[in-house]
DNA sequence: AATGAATGAGAATTCATTCAT
DNA sequence: TATGAATGAATTCTCATTCAT
């Protein structure tokens, strides 16, 4: 018995198959499916959202049609809505973020503001990409909204235990706060990188974004006072 | 001279008939322009930018598809293109914007971002078009940066006759100023009216774009003196 | 200037524009509609109703697949559609059906099996496709159900005005019992054509109908004054 | 011997536990052919033969695609055929039909309506996909012709022998007499049960046909010796 | 024996654009 | 000028079938 028919002999050993099936099912599966989001991600960078087929992706993955649908079966809107679930944990559950003291919440708003930033930078597809899908997709919309009202929840929580300043602030409060940042930052971010630059460099976006922000909470807080 | 050529001779004469049919027509012209826009629109409105076809608009408008390929030989693309050409001289020739006396920036500021801010609300469907046409069309886009530049810098030359503080700042240095707060004020009204409200009122989002462009403009400036 | 020319001529004056224009566009839309209908029957009749795609009709009548998409929408169910509409008149406005009288019921039943027997023969494509369509599009049985309603209706007034034996049956009651003569008919003609001989000739079927409907009719009428 | 050919060895033979095992398989067998019919006839209750697909059936019978291709390698076709020859002495089998005394011919025909109205009622599935299939498998239909020959030619023999009036009929002619009848019939009841209701109850349409099949006998019969 | 991932031909349908009238 | 019939490439999605495991 040569050495690969010992080989083949002992893949088919059961103690084997499974662990095989299980990776090598797992393994092509998630093989594919991020195969179809790389190449989704590449096309729309070159070409847009609207003008990105599902043939293409399928051609630029050289995988099959059915393929994509067999992951995907109502096709660019499953991509855009599974996609946005498996990343879901990706953004807001940086642990470094909460570890913000007393009077450093300047500090705070930097990390934030660069964590949205390299997102947009490193997911410029997505980020495109989900602006166009929420446009048709009012189920992702929502989806989206719900994600960030609970996101910043859980943030408010965390910090409201660790600052004075933030636990001075009703919880309801802060997220609204957080979710208005969120908004507001993606808005100038986006438009900087996708529509028109704002800054001749990304520094100054930043440094602007993290004053912005600063004079933002207090601008809020103080008409939130008043009412 | 044949028969033919007789007939075509006339058509060129100017004989009073023949003017006010070409009036006729030219006004006819205008009309069904004003048609193809107007349906365009309309149906952005309900379908959005991409499920609006050159054949709805026509069925919509009640003119045959030919018309609009004769006004617009590239169809949509051509629709936006004109429409924004037609469109150029309205938004920033307001003369009311500039008589601004000393003191008054934070009033220009505030008239300038009502009229932004009417603008989009008018004419919400050519927003949402403007922001899907110049992914795929970048002479539109280069278009755009220009006539900012153009109405920026006439607007920049009126103002620092008029006024000390403009007049301390470089004309080349105030028109960048204006376009970033331009984008700064678009990019929000934008986020806040087709993706995602920053503000339960409109109010507060034109009292906040108030407020946020004083600041930008102390920032900028302050940073500016500083290099 | 040359015959041509004047034919060239001739042929924009405007007391020829208006019947030629109407003649050609009518005469082409309802050369494409019939060749879509005729090509659409030959198919079924070569690979059955499901196995006959749009894109096949097209490519079989020489026309773009666009074009059945102007005139049928929906596609294939709207072939069925409008060719059930377009016939409607077809099979019960035969005025000789009516002419019977005292004692010629017998005759009459014969008339009407006839008719039914060469629509299904002409018509064996459209019959086969029918049977296919209402499985699957429910108003179009409905609209079926009620065509043969209004069409026995008005045999039925008809007939009760011209013969003593059916004047004696109530209006209601003739309609049901041509209503169920037909479909008895049509189940068994479609079954001899369709789905498996019931006769060695055809002859022995349409005879054979005969003295069947005759012996249904006085079943049902006797069955009804028992009742 | 390899080791290889060993277990080769090993698994022919005939060892209880491997009996045990072969019968659990086989048992198994039946369980997943009767797990396919039945989800493809529920399937095609639900959204008629055409629409009912092998990946549909798979996924609502809870079997993987592979295992009806293992089965049925012609896919629907297949299921189609095997259940035809599964089910070939389950109609005509049924020793109480021919226990027909003298005179009694009406109480057999009687009888013989009322199992295949019960057929079609509890197959109506079946019954519905039987006639989809023989417009495309030509096969199918000459094996239910032949079927039918076979079964009425061993039901002829029976009741000839038992019966005087049977008696007089000669064999062929029986026969023939018996599959139009089987066809007259199911005609009928095929059309009331899934083309358009002939009845308003399922009881007048048998009484109906057990007149009819009483009138068409005679009438064949009839017919028959003016030849 | 059983699985189910993968394939790709093909079906329905849309849409920008052309062109004869 | 204006019409709208006609085109056909392109898009979304389905399905029978194969094959590696």
């Amino acid at each position: 018995m040569s050495f690969c028919s010992f080989i083949n002999f002992m893949s088919n050993c059961s103690f084997n198959i499974i662990i095989m099936t299980e990776k090598k099912f797992s393994r092509n599966k998630q093989e594919k499916i991020d195969l179809i989001y790389d190449n989704f991600f590449k096309l729309i960078l070159e070409k847009g959202y609207h003008k990105t087929s599902t043939n293409h992706i399928a051609k630029s993955a050289k995988i099959s049609i059915g393929t994509i649908y067999k992951y995907f079966p109502k096709g660019k809107q499953d991509i855009m809505r599974k996609y946005f679930e498996d990343t879901m944990e990706n953004i807001f559950n940086i642990s470094g973020l909460y570890n913000v003291g007393e009077n450093k919440i300047r500090d705070f708003l930097k990390d934030f503001i660069l964590i949205l930033y390299n997102n947009h930078k490193e997911k410029k597809a997505y980020n495109i990409a989900f602006r166009s899908a929420i446009q048709s997709d009012k189920m992702l919309l929502k989806a989206h909204k719900e994600r960030l009202f609970d996101s910043f929840k859980n943030a408010a929580q965390k910090l409201r235990g660790k600052n004075e300043i933030f636990n001075q602030i009703p919880e309801e409060r802060l997220i609204k706060l957080f979710i208005f940042l969120y908004n507001l930052i993606n808005a100038l971010i986006y438009h900087h990188l996708s529509v028109m630059r704002l800054f001749d460099t990304d520094m100054e976006l930043t440094d602007y974004l993290s004053n912005l922000t600063t004079f933002s909470l207090q601008y809020l807080t103080r008409v939130d006072n008043k009412k």
